[in-house]
Order: C-alpha cells, then sequence, then structure tokens
DNA sequence: AACGGATCTAAGTTTACCTCA
DNA sequence: CTTGAGGTAAACTTAGATCCG
C-alpha cells in the first residue's frame, strides 16, 4: 500500500486523482465557467451522436411542435393529455400518474407509457396555480438514453438539449433538470468514494502512530537502563526503521554516530517505507 | 470600462412516488 | 390490506459566473 495513494483523496471537490469510471465524464464539465465555449464547439458534431436511437413513437409523437397537446382516449374515455410546452423555466408539472397504472410502467413500451400515465387536470392553469405538483418517472428506455447521452458529455448545449428532449418526448427543461440532477448525484458518489479512503486513511495513520507509541515506550526503558542515552532528552528518542538508529530529534551530528540525532523532527512514512516494528 | 440582462451551473431544498417492514 | 418510515429522483430555488450587446 503506498500512502499517497490512499491518503491523496483530492478531496477539494472536483479536483480529485481517484480513478472513478464516472470520473472522467464528470471532470469532462468540471470548468463550467468555460462551458459556454464549449458546448458551441461541441454542438457541431451533436447529430452524430445518437443516428439512430428511438423510443418506438409514432413519427408524429416524435416531431411533435411545441405547445402541442395531445389527447389520447381508451374505452371511449380521456385517459391522458400530454401536454408539451417550451420556454417555462419555472416549468409547471404537466404530466400526472395514476398510481394503479405506474406498477406496470416499465413493462409497457414508450408509447403505451406516454398513453396511461401522463395526465393532466382539466384546468391547466390550476396546475400552474399551485396545485400539488405530479411528478413525472422517466421510463427505462428514457433513463438509458439519458445515461448513454451522459456518458457521452456530461453537460447539454442547447442544441443537443432540444434534440434529446424531442428524442425522448420531453421538455428541454426536464432533460436538463435530469442532466443537472445526473452531475449531482456523479458528485455525491464521488465524495462518498473519497470518504471511504480518507476513512481507510485515519485507520492506517491511527494504528502506525499506536506503533510509535508503543515503541517510544519501549526506548524510554531503553534509556533508564543504558546509561549511555543519559545525556539525550527521552521524549525526542527516535529510532529511523530502515538504520535502526536512536536520535533525538535536535539536529547535528546525525551522520556518524550510530545514534543519529536528526535536524527536524522525522515523519516516518509508514506507506513508503516497511515498519519498523515489522 | 462599466452595466445589465440572459443564460448556465452547482448546491441545496422540496416533494411525489416507491418499497418494505 | 393499511400505514408509516425511509430512500430515490424529479423539480424547484438561489447564488455566482460568464457572455454579450
Amino acid at each position: 500500500m503506498v500512502f499517497e495513494g490512499v491518503c491523496n483523496t483530492g478531496l477539494s471537490l472536483g479536483s480529485t486523482s481517484i480513478n472513478n469510471p464516472e470520473n472522467d465524464h464528470f471532470h469532462q464539465s468540471h470548468n463550467h465557467h468555460h462551458q459556454h465555449k464549449i458546448n458551441k464547439l461541441s454542438s457541431l458534431k451533436f447529430d452524430h451522436v445518437f443516428p439512430s436511437l428511438t423510443l418506438g413513437l409514432s413519427s408524429e409523437h416524435k416531431h411533435r411542435a411545441p405547445e402541442e397537446i395531445v389527447v389520447s382516449k381508451i374505452h371511449g374515455e380521456i385517459e391522458s393529455i400530454v401536454l408539451y410546452r417550451q420556454g417555462s423555466s419555472r416549468s409547471t408539472v404537466s404530466s400526472y400518474s395514476n398510481s394503479s397504472v405506474k406498477r406496470e410502467r416499465d413493462n409497457l413500451s414508450a408509447e403505451e407509457v406516454e398513453r396511461v400515465s401522463s395526465k393532466v387536470s382539466d384546468d391547466q392553469d390550476q396546475d400552474e396555480e399551485g396545485s400539488a405538483r405530479k411528478k413525472l418517472r422517466l421510463t427505462k428506455e428514457q433513463s438509458t438514453i439519458l445515461e448513454d447521452s451522459f456518458k457521452e458529455h456530461t453537460t447539454l448545449n442547447p442544441k443537443q438539449k432540444q434534440a434529446l428532449a424531442k428524442q425522448l418526448n420531453l421538455r428541454p427543461r426536464q432533460v436538463e433538470v435530469w442532466f443537472q440532477n445526473r452531475r449531482a448525484r456523479t458528485k455525491l458518489k464521488q465524495t462518498e468514494v473519497e470518504c471511504e479512503e480518507l476513512k481507510k486513511c485515519y485507520k492506517t495513520l491511527t494504528d502506525e502512530n499506536r506503533r510509535l507509541q508503543k515503541e517510544l515506550q519501549e526506548l524510554k526503558v531503553v534509556k533508564i537502563t543504558a546509561p549511555v542515552y543519559m545525556q539525550m532528552p527521552a521524549a525526542t528518542l527516535t529510532m529511523c526503521p530502515s538504520c535502526e538508529r536512536i536520535g533525538d530529534g535536535s539536529g547535528e551530528n546525525s551522520s556518524k554516530s550510530p545514534f543519529s540525532i536528526r535536524a527536524k523532527p522525522h515523519f516516518y512514512n509508514p506507506f513508503t517505507h516497511p515498519s519498523a516494528a515489522c
């Protein structure tokens, strides 16, 4: 085990050396101050990213215009109303999921899910005026496509967002929110990994400290029984684990005496050197 | 150069929904 | 079958940074 590898977790949020599979994606967008420029560049190639991904939706759904309202009927009753609105950063929820339908959701095709799970109150104005917000649950297909997209790039430029929203039959705002939350989850996961590394580091250091304390006690006993050490301050006696010399940490004449005295307190790195206790 | 609006993101919070005991 | 707790994720809010006219 190498000390630096354990403790250099880079827990500075966004500047880490942990080898996390998601890390690269995260750092691709770390410097978001430059993201506007990056987005402008990356938008040029976005059309090649998902050349053939579909949700199995009808062409009319795929190319639905913003603000279009689709009403589906099942057994003669209005079963769902799907709104596609744009331009509202304070998006009100435009879909409602029937609880009896949700459990079946993942077994349905995207089209079926859209038909049966997206519902809205009769009065959209009421919805916007503060009725309980309803939460859309993404289908497996939608989640998969979003995840794939996230692997390609952790942030989206407007063009990418628009294209993805169209592909998924979601509002661009929903795609945007998903990416925001996804980045947050990635970062949280990364932080948890780093936390675990720090715990390991702490435990190793604690163990080593305990071992060194024990060694110190033993050396104090040696000092008492061996008069040759009497002139050295007991509390600063140390033993180099590699050459097994004893020093007092005061500085001079360290190289020639078998009882070396170091200029500076020596920090023994247990991760890069074999333990003296072993 | 300074200013203000538009836009984006991170961070934190709220809340709908789901699972499970 | 119902219920409450806890977890998850979608949606929201806020603050700060950057760009651009």
